[in-house]
DNA sequence: TTGAAGTATTAGTGTGGTCGAAAAATATTA
DNA sequence: TAATATTTTTCGACCACACTAATACTTCAA
């Protein structure tokens, strides 16, 4: 069985690896990074992991994930996000609270735990910022940041857990469901200009960059 | 903070305080017992505990919590029960798979969980085992072995949470809220023949001893 | 191709949590 | 009370997990 740490260490792998994109090795940096810990740790932990079998380590060469390791990886990003289902559904918590929460729940095993938790959820296949639960990301999906001036979209993920971040992003408007159009793009300062409904938004290129859209038509 | 274990420990201790009656220290292998680990470990983590002052230890003669400990510990167990509740009416366990699990839940900490699951389960009184949640217990209790023949009872609690035992009072009918009559005691071979309903049940001393009842009229 | 610069690894420490074995204190019983 | 049994503590050791400082390895640019 894996330590609540060695947890940590596989889906820090898995997230970081699903953001590079491609079949890259995640960087012993990168993670240090991620799990607010040093590289001389990571470094530690990855050599126990890769004694277990779960990671594949190379000094110097950064780590990918063993079969077994996605499998317990994917296995608690899905329950991870199950819980802020249930934290925000069930519990009333706003969407920017329950990312630590889940952080601890995500940790509880049982074997049926994640088949009744979804269950009693009613099955749901995005989690409050509109990531998949146990199924595969849509891949039509781009960037707000990439769409062409003009262009409709319909929110579907944001891709940040910051709390300021998503309080920001709930006063604005933008939440995953919610449909707009990207009306001006100002090369000049990297401001967004959206219409919401009838509200117009205005956003900088990092806040962009964390909406994941789903295009729709153009004027 | 206090970590998994030292709340584990806090627990136990508050448990077994509670067992032995009276303002007496618990002893150290009592509680490498109940926590499943050696005299040697308890006694260590007794002096880490005393130190961070959640316990007052005194070498060889036992342990008491502090008002502190005391609080954390109440918690903790409050808690426990409220996931048990959730476990059981929501997520549709039975009772005697939930104590592993809730032990797990217990621990994940956040400001306002505690309350807001209890306002989303309706603020039960008591777990599935007929614990009281956050309130003491009712004082009026006893065990259905200190019984008079003859006596009517309902059963309030029950004082075990080995799920193999769990399963066979669960199969006898034997769950908080269920009343019944002493009919015969056998002092010869300690039995106890019940009235449930229309059935009859068979007890033995153990069984009637985790069995904790509020005695009502005489025939 | 040879230094820097940057990144990763080893080495050495510390704490939490665990153990077994040996020593010390307490309890029991003869 | 003295001898014995039981319980508890200390001791030395180990693993997981974290850190800092020093060392090793890559990479990139002159």
């Amino acid at each position: 069985m894996a330590s609540i740490t060695e947890q940590n260490y596989l889906k820090a792998i898995y997230k970081l690896g699903h953001m590079y994109g491609k079949a890259e090795a995640v960087s012993t940096g990168d993670l240090a990074q991620d799990l607010g810990t040093t590289a001389a740790t990571v470094t530690d932990t990855l050599q126990r992991l890769s004694r277990k079998r779960w990671v594949e380590y190379e000094r110097y060469k950064g780590v990918v994930l063993t079969g077994e390791g996605l499998g317990m990886a994917a296995e608690l990003v899905g329950l991870h996000r199950l819980w802020e289902v249930f934290l925000v559904e069930k519990l009333g918590y706003a969407w920017h609270e329950v990312h630590d929460i889940a952080e601890q729940l995500e940790h509880v095993y049982h074997a049926e735990l994640a088949v009744r938790l979804g269950n009693y959820l009613g099955n749901p296949t995005h989690d409050p910022h509109g990531d998949p639960i146990f199924g595969k990301g849509d891949e039509s999906l781009c960037k707000l940041s990439e769409l062409e001036e003009g262009t409709g979209f319909v929110i579907s993920r944001v891709d940040d857990q910051d709390p300021e971040w998503l309080v920001f992003a709930a006063e604005q408007g933008l939440l995953p469901g919610v449909s707009g159009r990207l009306m001006r793009l100002r090369p000049i300062d990297g401001v967004f200009e959206l219409l919401l409904g009838r509200k117009q938004v205005f956003l900088g290129t990092n806040s962009a960059d964390k909406l994941m859209v789903k295009a729709t038509d153009r004027i």
